[in-house]
This record gives structure tokens, sequence and C-alpha cells, in this order.
DNA sequence: ACGCTACTGGACCGGCGGTCCAGTTGTCGA
DNA sequence: TCGACAACTGGACCGCCGGTCCAGTAGCGT
């Protein structure tokens, strides 16, 4: 997937030095709390470097996520039953939720990181007695790419056995749980076992046996 | 609910300013485009006059949002059924999902805009040699009350009509929902009746008649 | 009409994400 | 082994933003 960019030796040094310093600044703080100033002196290299790197805060969050989501991502492609193929959708789409729900909660802070999207560009300034000149728009912001795969596996799988069901807003819905900061607390309290099992009440109610 | 707290004259008018015009810039930008300097000028006031009325941004937002939110809760609490008391769990529940579904395609960017959590203050810097002190840690962070009221409202529904539920968990997950940016950018493609159609599925999946 | 006081708004502050570039250091051909 | 070139490094720097401050202003009670 990713070409292997031949890196010099300090430099790929300094990448994972700045990705671990990250991970555990994440582990100890919000998102929003860490600066990439912080970042790099926990890394012990120049704030220069960490951009030079990975371009912007959202690439190195991007980076990280990617890191993470790896394993599952060849467990599903490759792996065994019931994470990969051969198990019937409705078996693999649980143990995909358990597999994620898992990964998020040992990852704490690092969907809430990046949120789903991709960052965003400023909005002019425009005075009260304001022109009517061309209006810049918002438009929608493209999502990250961990998040598409997911939402294609899940959406496929949920397709394979309830044509009927709108997949794709069903597979953001359940994804959506997953940005939300109330859920992101109680996985830290070490609740992920009651989101694991209300997630599979809700998926079994709608495709039964 | 809220005591009146008499106001001046001009304060009472660059509110309801302020206001309209954050709104007004809500639908045209996404949240973390709109600076508070911004929303001073498009109201046509100070940026001291913002903070004076509102505290800070998430002061603002929060503001905004009760508002909003205003219609809806009395509806729940004395209005007429099925959102109002009086029609069985089931049926109150689903109403209540559509009219939340369609207040927040109304203000589309304005759960984005505060998240369902106050804000955070900033982490201390430390080196990579660091120092093995006090670690402030992260404390969760509490959701607005928007977002209590509506999570109350939905455990309570869920919880009435079956016990072996774990209905906070579930009110949570259905409320997440409404934080995703995929799902908020389809609400903005006018797809709100797909997303209330697929919580529909959902919640009649784990309520049946 | 007057004075008290709440309100106003723009200058100001600390800090952040991101840029820049002069200096440094791995790498590779000869 | 060595030289030179390109890639990497890191800290000074920039523009902007959320939030504070306070001197000036203008509603409101009397």
């Amino acid at each position: 997937m990713t070409e292997p960019e031949r890196l010099r030796a300090d430099a790929v040094r300094n990448r994972t030095a700045i990705l671990r310093a990250t991970e555990e600044l994440l582990t100890r703080y919000h998102p929003q709390q860490i600066s990439m100033e912080q970042i790099a002196a926990a890394a012990g290299v120049g704030k220069g470097t960490v951009f030079h790197r990975f371009g912007s805060r959202y690439g190195l969050m991007r980076a990280l996520m990617q890191e993470r989501a790896q394993d599952l991502e060849s467990a599903i492609t490759a792996g065994p039953p019931p994470l990969g193929q051969g198990a019937p959708p409705r078996v693999r789409l649980l143990a995909f939720l358990t597999a994620v729900v898992d990964l998020v909660a040992r990852n704490k802070g690092l969907l809430a990181a990046l949120g789903p999207a991709a960052p965003v560009t400023t909005a002019p300034v425009t005075t009260a007695s304001a022109s009517v000149t061309t209006v810049p728009e918002q438009e929608p912001r493209e999502a990250h790419p961990v998040y598409k795969s997911w939402h294609g596996h899940i959406s496929q799988l949920v397709y394979q056995q309830r044509q009927d069901l709108d997949a794709d807003m069903l597979a953001h819905v359940l994804l959506a749980t997953l940005h939300s900061e109330p859920i992101l607390n109680a996985l830290q309290r070490g609740d992920g076992n009651r989101l694991d099992r209300t997630l599979r009440d809700l998926v079994t109610g709608l495709l039964p046996e």
C-alpha cells in the first residue's frame, strides 16, 4: 500500500521518536491540549523536523492512525475467520465491531484527534455592512483513509445480508460511535465491553440469524 | 429555566445581533473556519462585547444551541403526544429521534461547533529528558446541557420498555450519530430522511411492538 | 438633569500551527 | 577513503486566534 520511500537513518529514527512521543502524550492528555511544539520537545527534536516529516498536525495524526490500524486491516483481508473471509457476514461484522472497539479503546484519544475528516482552510473576514460578492461556501471534507476503509467494510457486510437496508448510512451511524466524546470517556473508564454489547444488540436486532 | 437577567437595551440588541451573525456564518462555513473576530465584525460589534456577553467561544455556541433546542425541550415536557407524555415509550422515542434529526439538519454546523463536551485547559510542556513529577492527567470533560437533556430523555424511554438493555450506553450511541462529520455532511445534502429511517430501523429492531 | 454603573470596543497578550533557511550530517559514487 | 551533494535538522520567525483589559460611552433610575 505505502511505498518504502527510502529515508536517511536519522530521519527514520526521528520519525519513530515523534510517533512514539505523540502516542505517549495522547494517552495522558486530550488531543486539543497537545501542541506540536510539545510533541517535538517530547520527541527530542525541533519543530521543523516534525513538520518536515508529517506536513501538518493532521498528517501526523493520520500516520499514527494508519500505523495502528494496519494489523486489523490485514486481519480482515488476509486473516482467518471470523475477521477474515469465510464466516457469514453477520458474524464477520460482529467480530469486526468488537475488534474496532478494542482498537479504539487501546488508542483513546487518537480518533478524537483527527475526527473522521481532513483539515480545513479558514474563511475570510466580513464586516457587518458586507459586500455581497462571491460566496466561498464550505465544501464537505473528505474522510481519512482508515475511516473510509472501515466504512466500506461495514457497509459491504451489511449489504451482503440485507439488501433492503441503507447499508451506507448504517455504517456511518455505527462508526459515529467512535467519535463521540462521552463514549470515548466511557472507553477510557474501561467500559469497552458495555459498548461492544450495545453494538452487538443493535446489529443482531437488524441482522437476525 | 433561565432567569430573565435584566439587560440594558443596547446589550440586548447586541446579544441578538451576535447570535444572528453567528448562525448566519455557521450556515456558510465550517465552525473551525469561523473566528470570534469574524463573528464580532459580522455582528457589527467589537470583539470585547462578544466575550463580555458569552464569556468564550464555547459559551456562545452553547447559548445558540440552547436557543435552538428550547422548542423541542418544551414539546417533550409539556406538549402533546407522541413527543409529549401519553404515547408508549417506543413511539415517543421514534418521534423524538425524528425531531432531533430534523433540528440538527436545520442547524448544520452547530453540533459540530461545540462537540458534546465542555472546553479544555492546555497541558504543560515537557522535554524529552523529562522530569517524572506529578502528572496532571486528563479528566473527562462534562457534556453540555442540551446533550445531557437529550441523553436523559432517550435512556429513560429505552429503559421503560427494555430493562435488560444498557439504556445509558445505547442513548450515547444513538446521539453519537449527530456528531459525526460524514453524517452531518449527509444531512447538509438533504439526506435527513435516510438517517431518520436508519435510526428507526435500529430502534425498531431493539424495541419490537 | 444627573450621576452611577453596566456596557462597549479596540489595543494588547501569550501561544499556536506552520514556514524558512542556514547549518549539519548521512549517503554514495569514484 | 574521501569529497560533495542532497536530505535532514531545528530554532527563529510569521500571521492569526482566543481571550483580557480598561478608558471611554451611554442607558437607566431618581
